[in-house]
DNA sequence: CTCTCCCT
């Protein structure tokens, strides 16, 4: 190398301060309760947020909207559902209690469940897609905000709820964010038909509450401090050009310094970044001397098979330290014990979406205020830890507070269809907590015209026939409009498995370090017609061996995402059972599935050029073909796309052979259109 | 010449 290599970032460190949050607000500040005993009723009680019982229900039981700001390990959101039901607070209805993800509040639900020494299902139950662990007897009831949503569709005024808990409202999923508008809609129009009032609880573990605050017309925030332990931050002292190497840098420091049992979590971006640096600690930590142990390098990110994905539960040999390299994976999703020390590159590949091009952007980023501190936390679940940031105490106070909200980053047409569905009268003007902006709703709206699921008189927007039947799915709109029309080609089954296969993860494992033999044992499935065609032909043969494991492995297939293909599959033929579709099979006329696809997908596709580049036919821009497209080496003249997204390049993901004429039989007036804005 | 992460 040409340059004097960078001194050791680590070298720099310099203490910053300990984790403490000083800026609390006033509200409930409860002293740290001792070590938790055994017995359920025991720990409960030794729980920081017991000791505040009383002025919890209290306030619960006058405020109809609240706030809370619940630190890790206050125990809010396993206790104040019971507090309530305790207290007899809403004990005409159900208590409902959101969560961003399925684990949270399936494992929530368990926990709750034997606190209470009830059957899970009984009192306590959840309800998660594919799964409804609840009965009659159901008072508290533990579930993903996806799923409230749904069943708002059906009853928008929430009527079989009392109080619906909104937890981990920080997060600011698309999915918490409606709920937001959803529940404030259903609470005001409870009051002024004079039924049931519905109390609404938001919970928090980030102190910038007060828009959740203002949104709620004022409600109190209440504060619940927790049991995490301190975390000493380091900075660096200057900023660092090259994260990754001081990473490096930093993991070996701490390596040589620390005992062997304390284990480092490394916040990363992606998986090629994540296998590198993997493969460059293993060969290093082979060359030192025996004097500094030996190292256990795993790798962590959500692609990864069940089995690997479990190594980083396994402690490590003795002697040897564990050393984990994740993407924001292990933010919040997975949390593991034994971590002391966390690594923080300041780094995240996240979306964002340009309303204008209607498309999303990949790209690595800084994170925010709120994730640096997520993910510090990380060290301190059981015992002091260390947080290493590789950047300065300036970069991180020039950091955005807060991540921006999910729904200021994507395609809105789901949205859009949903709350039309739920009733909304004037979806322009939702009232959300933080509004996207006005051309993100336009393009939403316009799309959804294209499909025939909305009609838009000067500024009403309405639901079609075709747009009511659209939102009984739980798909994008323009993936239900292919599958509603699929009889007309004879093909629903074909286009029920290749819709489960495009709305999941991918099905396809692919470990870069066996490239060659990935490429070989495909080639038998891969058909010149595309990656929509060659997922279908994966998917018969794993049914054709009954979804034998082996097998999936043998053939680099990820069987927990061909096992959710499976469900997906199960949950949208019963939909369409039900609207009475023709459930027809065009097993060998392949070219009339392709021909549905595109009467279904016109609004994604791209077009050859002479110079043998691609344009997309919606927004004119060029594209590329995503090297891991079956049809990459191919020029196909016009093809269907699944996704586009720009990372390197603007790519089109997932690719489907068709005809040019199609698009013009699916949508002439669409494309005409698109041709006189060429022109002009 | 390559794919953050959830969810109905």
């Amino acid at each position: 190398m040409p340059h004097e290599p960078d001194p050791p970032p680590a070298k720099r460190f310099k203490p910053g301060s300990p984790f403490f949050r000083l800026d609390k607000k006033p509200g409930m500040l409860l002293p740290r309760a001792g070590h938790a005993a055994a017995g359920v009723e025991a720990q409960r009680r030794h729980l920081p947020i017991y000791q505040s019982r009383t002025q919890v229900i209290s306030q619960l039981r006058q405020l109809h909207s609240a706030v809370f700001i619940g630190e890790t390990g206050s125990g809010k959101t396993t206790q104040i559902p019971q507090y309530l039901y305790e207290a007899g607070i809403g004990r005409q209805g159900i208590i409902a209690i959101t969560q961003p993800r399925r684990v949270a509040a399936i494992s929530l639900a368990g926990r709750v469940a034997e606190e209470k020494k009830v059957q899970l299902g009984k009192l306590v139950g959840y309800t998660v897609r594919f799964e409804d662990v609840t009965s009659p007897e159901t008072k508290l009831k533990f579930m993903t905000d996806g799923m409230l949503l749904r069943e708002a569709i059906g009853d928008p005024l929430l009527l079989r709820y009392t109080v619906v808990i909104l937890d981990e409202a920080h997060e600011r999923t698309v999915h918490t964010d409606v709920l937001f508008g959803v529940v404030k809609a259903a609470q005001r129009r409870r009051l002024e038909q004079n039924k049931i009032p519905l109390k609404v609880v938001v919970m928090s573990a980030t102190m910038d509450v007060d828009l959740f605050s203002q949104y709620f017309n004022k409600s109190p925030v209440l504060y619940l401090e927790g049991r995490q332990h301190p975390i000493q931050i380091y900075y660096t002292k200057q900023p660092q050009s090259d994260y990754l190497q001081a990473a490096l840098v930093s993991i070996f420091q701490i390596h040589q310094e620390a005992p062997s049992s304390h284990d480092i979590l490394v916040f990363l971006t992606g998986q090629e970044e994540i296998e590198a640096l993997a493969r460059t600690c293993r060969d290093i930590s082979k060359h030192l001397p025996d004097t500094s142990g030996s190292m256990t390098v795993v790798p962590l990110y959500a692609s990864l098979p069940p089995a690997q994905q479990m190594r980083v539960f396994l402690p490590a040999p003795k002697g040897s330290r564990k050393v984990i390299l994740s993407t924001n994976i292990a933010e919040t999703s997975i949390t593991i014990s034994g971590i002391k020390y966390v690594i923080d590159t300041g780094m995240v590949k996240a979306k964002r979406f340009n309303p204008d091009s209607g498309l999303e952007v990949l790209a690595v980023q800084r994170v925010s205020k709120a994730q640096a501190w997520q993910r510090a936390g990380r060290a301190g679940r059981e015992d002091a830890g260390s947080c290493y940031r590789l950047y300065t105490e300036d970069e991180f106070e020039n950091l955005a507070n807060m991540t921006v909200p999910e729904i200021q980053r994507c395609n809105l047409a789901s949205v859009v269809l949903q709350l039309l569905a739920l009733g909304v009268p004037d979806v322009l003007n939702f009232d959300f907590v933080s509004k996207p902006s006005p051309e993100s709703m336009r393009t939403a709206v316009e799309q959804l015209c294209i499909l025939g699921a909305v009609d838009r008189k000067d500024d009403h927007v309405s639901l079609t026939p075709l747009g009511k039947k659209m939102a009984c799915f739980p798909l994008e709109p323009r993936f239900s409009k292919t599958l509603l029309i699929s009889p007309d080609f004879s093909c629903t089954e074909e286009i029920l498995t290749i819709i489960s296969l495009l709305s999941v993860d991918s099905v396809l494992y692919n470990p870069p370090a066996r490239r060659d033999e990935v490429i070989s044992v495909r080639k038998k499935f891969i058909s010149s017609e595309g990656d929509h065609i060659t997922l279908l032909n994966i998917y018969r043969a794993f049914k054709k061996v009954s979804g034998n494991k082996d097998w999936c492995r043998e053939n680099f297939v990820n069987s927990r995402n061909m096992g959710l293909v499976g469900e997906v599959r199960a949950q949208l033929r019963d939909i369409c059972i039900k609207m009475n579709l023709k459930l027809e099979s065009s097993v060998c006329d392949l070219a009339n599935v392709r021909r549905c696809l595109a009467h279904g997908l016109f609004m994604s596709a791209a077009e050859l050029q002479p110079d043998g580049s691609y344009v997309a036919l919606d927004t004119h821009q060029p594209v590329s073909i995503h090297p891991s497209s079956v049809l990459f080496q191919a020029r196909p003249v016009c093809v269907l796309f699944n996704e586009l997204l720009h990372t390197s390049r603007c790519y089109m993901r997932d690719l489907c052979l068709i005809q040019t004429d199609w698009l013009h039989e699916a949508a002439p007036e669409y494309f005409r259109r698109k041709l006189r804005a060429i022109k002009s």
